[in-house]
Formats: C-alpha cells, sequence, structure tokens
DNA sequence: TAGGGTCAGTCAAACGATTGAACGACGCTA
DNA sequence: TAGCGTCGTTCAATCGTTTGACTGACCCTA
C-alpha cells in the first residue's frame, strides 16, 4: 500500500533518459545541451510520477543544507516575532528554510540545539539569544558561519548585527527635551543585556548635549518584564524628586511603568510623560497608547540572514542597522506641567 | 585552511576499528557486543576529533529527517507562539527539531513552503493556518504524515487536534451569568475560522439553559483583530439596548473593544463586564485587568507533536484537548449595577 | 580433535542526487 | 575519406551512514 517515494531514477526510466539528464533539468544546469522535445518528455515524467527531489541525498552530495538556523529565548516575546518575520522572508527570498529554535524551554538547553542539529542539518546559525562562553565555544568548534542578531559576541572574532540602540535612546530623550521636559529618568534593562547597556549610553548622551546632569539615581535597572518595569519605577520615584518624564528601555517595562504610575496616582501623560523602545502591536492599544520608537527589527533579521550567506566564517562582521528609526508619538508623552 | 569534516571513518582509523563499529557504539545499537576498552577508544577517538554524525547522510539511509514542519499564520499573534512553545518542547522531547514557517509573508505561501521543504526534509507536517482545498490536496499528495492544529481539516479524512472552544465559551459566560449579568452579547470572530465558529455556539449553548433568548443583534463578527473588536462593539451599541457584559472571542478583539467602551464613556466593569478567551501574557496587564478564559495552547502544540509522530498517516484522528481550562477572574467582570 | 557456540568485529550494499568525464553520431572541412 | 568539432546523452564515482550478512578466533564439550 506504501507507494514507494519517487526518485530520479523512476524519472529517467519513464522519459527514457539517464537521471543525470533528469537532475540538470531540474536544477537547470546551464551547461546542459538538450534537445526540447527530450525536455518535453522528462517535465512530462516530473509532472506525471510527482516527482519531488529527494533533500537528504542532495544535502549529502553537495554539502549544503538549503537551512538556516536562529535561536532565540523566547516565542513569546513580540521583539523576536519580529526579528524571526524579517530572517524567514529573507531566507526563503534566498531560496533557504529557517529554523527557530527557543533556548528556555525544558529541553532546549543552546547546547541540546547544537547536539540535535548535527552537521549538515543547517548552514548557518543565527543566535539572538544570550551566549555563554561555553557555548560560544562550542558554536565555533561547529565549524558553521554563525552570527550574532541583536547583541555583541563576546569572542575576540566578532560576528554579530545589531541596531542603533544608542540612536534610539537619544531620539527618546530628544523628543522629551522638545516638549521641554528636563527631569528624564531612565527605566534601564538587565546589566547583562548588549542592548540595554546601549540605550542607557544613548539616554546619557542625548542629557549631556543639555545641561541636564544625569545622576546614579536618576537610573534604575529592571529585568526587560513587565514586573521589572514596575519595579524600576517605583524605586525611582521612592529615590528622587518626581521626574516629569521617564525613557523606559522597552515595552514591557513600560507596561509595569504605567501599573506604577497609576497606583502613585500620576497620569500620563499630564503629570509624567513616557517614551519606551519598539513600537510593537501591543503599544498602540496601551492606555494611554504609548509613544515609541520604532526600531526596524524585521531589517535586522533580514540582514544578518544575508551576512550570514554573504559572508565566510572567518570574515569579521560587526554591522549596525540603521534603516527606518523614527519616533512614534502618541498619547503618553506631552509637555510638562506649567 | 578549511578542515575536512570529521566523518565516520576519520573515527574509525583513530580508533582502529570498522566504521560499522563506530556507528554502532553512537547510536547505542542494542545488538552490539563489544569489549570495553574498544568502547573506550571509540568514544576517545569521537571526542578527541569532535566528530558529529552527519544528518543528510543519516536522513538519505534511514529515512528519517528527525524533524517535523509547523505551519502558522503569523508569529506575531501570542496565540501561535503558546503553540510553537509545546510543540518545541514535545519535539526536541522526542528527538525532533521542530521547524516553524510562518504562511503570511510575501514569499511565504503555503504551497511555495511545501515546495522547499520538498522530499525528506520533514517526517510531518503540522499546520495551524487556514488551509485552501488545493494545499489540502497538495499536502496530501506530498504522502507525509499531517495534522491540523487548532481547526479541523476540511476534507473527508480527519486528523486534527483542537481545544474545547465551546466548553471555554461555556465558561466565560457561565462566570458572567452567575454575576448575575442577563443582557450578554457575543463580539465572535470571523466565520472563516473554526475556533470563532465553536466559541458562537459554546456561547449560545450556555444562554440556552438559561431562559434568555438570544437574538441576531446580540452578536457581532469581527476579524480577531483590536480594530474588529472595536468595530463589532461599536455595532453592538448601535443596534441593541446597552448589554451589562460581553463575552469577546479573543483577547486581541477584547483590546478593541475595551478602546469602544471608553469611548463610548462606559465604564468596564461598573457598567459593562468583559471577559475574553485566551489568557495570554498581555490580558493581566490591560486597563483594567482582563477576565480570561485560559486554554491549554501548549499542551495543543505537544499533543499535536505526540499524535504526529504515533498515528501512521492513514489514522483518523480527531482530538480535543481538554486538560486545564479555567477561568482567570480580574478585573474586568463584577455584578452588574444595581 | 571435530564440531558447535559465543564473542568481537569486518564487509559491502544500499539510500538518492550531483557532476566531471567520456562517448557515439553527425556534419564539415581539407 | 580521414580528421575534427559540436551536440546530446550516458557513465560512474562520490557524499557519510546504516545494517544485515559474514568471518575468524577462541573456548567447551563430547
Amino acid at each position: 500500500m506504501t507507494t514507494r517515494r519517487v526518485t530520479l531514477v523512476d524519472v529517467a526510466r519513464l522519459a527514457g533518459v539517464d537521471k543525470a539528464i533528469v537532475s540538470r533539468v531540474v536544477n537547470a544546469d546551464p551547461s546542459l545541451v538538450i534537445r526540447p522535445d527530450t525536455r518535453e518528455r522528462v517535465l512530462e515524467a516530473i509532472q506525471n510520477l510527482g516527482y519531488r527531489p529527494n533533500s537528504a541525498a542532495r544535502s549529502l552530495r553537495t554539502a549544503k543544507a538549503g537551512t538556516l538556523g536562529l535561536v532565540i529565548p523566547d516565542f513569546a516575546n513580540p521583539v523576536y516575532a519580529e526579528i524571526i518575520t524579517g530572517a524567514e522572508s529573507a531566507a526563503l527570498a534566498k531560496g533557504h528554510v529557517l529554523v527557530t529554535g527557543s533556548s528556555t524551554g525544558a529541553h532546549s538547553s543552546m547546547e541540546r540545539y547544537l547536539d540535535l542539529l548535527g552537521q549538515g542539518r543547517v548552514d548557518g546559525l543565527m543566535l539572538a539569544s544570550p551566549t555563554t562562553p561555553g557555548e560560544q565555544q562550542k558554536l565555533e568548534s561547529l565549524g558553521l558561519p554563525w552570527m550574532m542578531v541583536n547583541r555583541r559576541d563576546t569572542g575576540e572574532h566578532h560576528r554579530y548585527v545589531i541596531l542603533d540602540d544608542a540612536q534610539a535612546a537619544k531620539l527618546a530623550v530628544e523628543h522629551l527635551l522638545e516638549l521641554g521636559h528636563r527631569k528624564i529618568v531612565h527605566v534601564a534593562g538587565p546589566f547583562g543585556a548588549d542592548t540595554a547597556r546601549r540605550r542607557a549610553t544613548g539616554y546619557r548622551q542625548a542629557m549631556k548635549v543639555t545641561d541636564i546632569p544625569v545622576r546614579a539615581e536618576d537610573i534604575a535597572r529592571g529585568d526587560y518584564t513587565p514586573r521589572g518595569g514596575a519595579e524600576a519605577m517605583a524605586e525611582l520615584l521612592r529615590k528622587g524628586p518626581a521626574p516629569t518624564a521617564v525613557f523606559v528601555a522597552n515595552v514591557a517595562m513600560a507596561v509595569g511603568v504605567l501599573d506604577t504610575l497609576r497606583r502613585a496616582r500620576m497620569r500620563v501623560p499630564e503629570d509624567v510623560s513616557v517614551v519606551a523602545v519598539h513600537d510593537l502591536p501591543l503599544a498602540e492599544h496601551l492606555v494611554p497608547a504609548l509613544t515609541t520608537v520604532r526600531m526596524p527589527l524585521q531589517e535586522l533579521g533580514a540582514r544578518a540572514v544575508d551576512l550570514l550567506l554573504g559572508s565566510s566564517p572567518e570574515d569579521e562582521v560587526a554591522e549596525v542597522v540603521r534603516t527606518a528609526m523614527e519616533l512614534v508619538y502618541r498619547e503618553s508623552t506631552a509637555p510638562p506641567k506649567g
């Protein structure tokens, strides 16, 4: 009952030619010289038998898998959803399939993932997950092209694509400054996150061009979650005089920041303005609708794919994607009172 | 400079044995009889050379890819994020890698995806995307085991896993009834969505056990997006006397429903209670925090994998996952006024 | 001491596609 | 009519593993 799968040989037999011909027809080999009627017969046979090339055999022979891997921390984080979408579409455009894995699940440590991928299953690996030195070493030992996405690597051989997070922070802070804010605090991301550090740097830089000093108590760290944001905001309120504006390192924390402000009976934007990084769909539907900095996350994913495919593993790659960054002005920011 | 990749033969040579031995050691072949010191030599050689089995060769020989495919409409939808997470972890637990593709991108129609996957790249395919009859036929012609996830298939050969959406609707409506609501309307999902129909059915059933009639104007359809929810809610307000409670078919539409109610100056939950399906992380951070019905989305994904691997392609599979469904009572529901 | 039974391995044929090299037929030219 | 080039096609090695069949050494037992 199980119809054996159709191979090149079957097609060749039906078309009355050698399988080499069929292979070259399938792959549109430019060196192939063939009579039109022969080609016709071959195509017909392919059609009739419903032949589909076996990718395992092809991969084995060509040592190319036609697949790229992408490891992210968590599917539930919409930031990565955007990156995946961009990467997938770029991969497909180049005839590759994208395998996306998350590294946080019970069964899916990075290392286990690397093992499962084994050799010859992917042609390259993109990592958007935090990576331990051990893992990075294992990664290098695979002999695969790899690329860090949205974070810089820690080794001495650099291969990464990131966004201009400092610039994003500047856009946000400058927006607040233009509105007339002077007392601007920052809810930063976790120390371990590369993006968080760059956004904090951008905040400091933007403040530096003004004459407004930034003191240690103007910055509080959260862990990029709503709860973390809520706690960081509470800390800021406790420590200093009430700010008139907050720059939040990501939207998830901004959600918590809004919670804390609501509890403290501070109105947004009348009493405090809030602006955050990443224009996720969610931002528009918060109350009040959140002013954000839109970042080219899809482009980031796409660029990672292009760089991965377009460079040899030894090349140094250190690119900053700068396209299409802009401030999206919504309801959570306004001029300060008085 | 390019170090050739390490194969079984290299390991065998270093260990001074035949490659067959190495293969059986690697795969823990139970029929293998081997001296402890030989095994030791082999393992050492593997270690020293950093051998990793080539999965293309392995797939070719065994006609198993060790990979499962999952096609979803959109990575940005958190409902699918949950399904992916569950599926991935189940797949990994069974030694498989999960390839997740979205079918909405510019380059990624279902058909193109199926072509790219070719033969021998995945051992089975799970579809959470809406599927046209043409696509379903193509799917069947692949000779791969497949499974519809969270939607029923349209062919005569059934293979699907779904959730008990009618029951979810009942839980929601019963919650409202218990609070004392009588005038309960429903913002339903799009007609084409199987889940939407089942939730609407559940709503009707739950209302039927009471003596409260459900009229046509008590139901409005949206497209599962915030905007769709906003418009559907506006329609309900226009058409009938103001309801005291709304059951919304998903959280995305609930976001829009809240917007519309806010614009209409109706307070939630004082004037109107709102409850929606799916306890996504977002629900907790809306204002007011949304009462929801938690659905076992991860289990759904995991079960899909188990069924896919544990059934032959000809089997009929029609399973409803019923675990762990519960009402999550937050701030958006309360007894009606007066 | 012939024969049988482990034990510990080796041999070699697949799996299906790719690809450089070889080959026969034909037409041309000298 | 020998020689050569071109056209259209076939040949066969190869990619790295898996796995059933086979073998040689050794020990026991009759």
